[in-house]
DNA sequence: CCATATTTTTAGACTTATCTAAATTTTTTA
DNA sequence: TAAAAAATTTAGATAAGTCTAAAAATATGG
């Protein structure tokens, strides 16, 4: 098996080099709260495992067995960050944290187990997508609110931005996961957008306009 | 916070001083699987963080720090083999080795969540007791099977021996937590005993008498 | 009660993951 | 396109946890 540390590196590999690209060291230094000079380090470590292709100063992507870790990872990130919301009532902006040491227990046996007994969730509260147990998703056709016009309607499916502050802002403004939003109004000014969810007008910055996403 | 490392020895040290006494090295090196000499170096490290009262060649015991910890982890672990075994479909010989990875999870809150979620079990599947959000915890009374004289009656409600063979040659006898049973015969050639579950008559060796445990 | 066996500790070495500082490569831009 | 800036890698060190082999302390038993 592999180390904590080493799955760590292969989720952020994973991440930063979305489709078609590649992930820099200093985009994976910066993603792990560690430095460039570590980064190289692992790297090495983990070509010679055979779970990414890198040659040196041009960027890093997963081998096919490197993608399965990192796809098992999310998969068991997702799942739990699901199971805390729906099953232990944690708040959709509290869950990271837990799910990053969770998402760590090696188990198959249990995820699966786990997966069944909340009834095979497709999305985790974020809106992103839960793979399965063949590591196989469909993420959401998303858009952000800031690529709409003026009256055209969607859900709330997904955020681009998973901070804790930018999830408890949409707490406080009722705009969650599966509200349906209507564009009412756009300042051409600076950007910004006046959403309508029911009867409820709620004004948002350009900045979080751009990090809320809608399946239309 | 400690590591997963020092949370494992606590653990040991708690088990190996169990009653009074206090742990050897070699005992703490055969629980953890690891030389004599890897212990004393860690006992070096946690009696420098005020953990356990240590002198040399002298054997090691908790001090009130170190068994609030130590109790912590154990509550982790028993929470999470009751999870396991109740809404998870685990077998209770399934459950330990996941429980050795849950066990090290640091959120309290999700511990907690988890033990209200469950509805606050006051004992775990193999019937050690949990210890509650303060540590507290009130293990049953019990007495093994070979410690019962024909005729005596109780109720199985814990095992010495955690091993899942033996384990799942209970679960194949029939002989599991819950189960009312007396004592029908014994055999003092062998010391073997014969004990009644309903109708079913159940011939165990010694050595099962011995790990298996009966509230009066 | 002393010699032997057992237990425990020390000494020195190794691995993993990390760091800082310096060197090298790549990219940018004037 | 050459100089400066940025990114990346190398070199050398450090800390945690482990090991083997040898030394020291304790326990045991004739």
């Amino acid at each position: 098996m592999n180390t904590f540390t080493e799955e760590n590196y292969l989720k952020a590999i994973y991440h930063g080099a979305a489709n078609g690209g590649s992930a820099s060291t200093n985009e994976i230094a910066a993603a792990l709260n560690t430095k460039a000079a570590s980064v190289t380090d692992m790297l090495k470590k983990l070509a010679e495992k055979k779970l990414i292709n890198y040659t040196k100063y041009q960027g890093v992507t997963l081998t096919p067995a490197g993608q399965k870790i990192a796809l098992s990872i999310i998969r068991k990130h997702r799942l739990w960050e699901y199971f805390l919301v729906e099953k232990l009532n944690f708040k959709w902006d509290e869950v990271h944290d837990v799910a990053e040491e969770l998402e760590h227990i090696s188990s198959k046996e249990l995820v699966d187990r786990l997966d069944d007994f909340m009834g095979n969730p497709k999305y985790d509260p974020h809106g992103d997508p839960i793979p399965n147990r063949k590591g196989e998703f469909k993420a959401h056709e998303l858009k952000p609110v800031s690529g709409l016009s003026v009256n055209e309607e969607g859900v709330i499916s997904g955020v681009r931005d998973h901070s804790s502050s930018f999830l408890q802002y949409l707490e406080k403004t009722q705009l969650t996961i599966g509200k349906k939003i209507k564009i009412a109004e756009i300042h051409t000014y600076d950007h910004s957008v006046i959403v309508q969810s029911g009867d409820k007008r709620t004004h948002i910055s350009r900045e979080v306009a751009n990090n809320l996403l809608i399946a239309l």
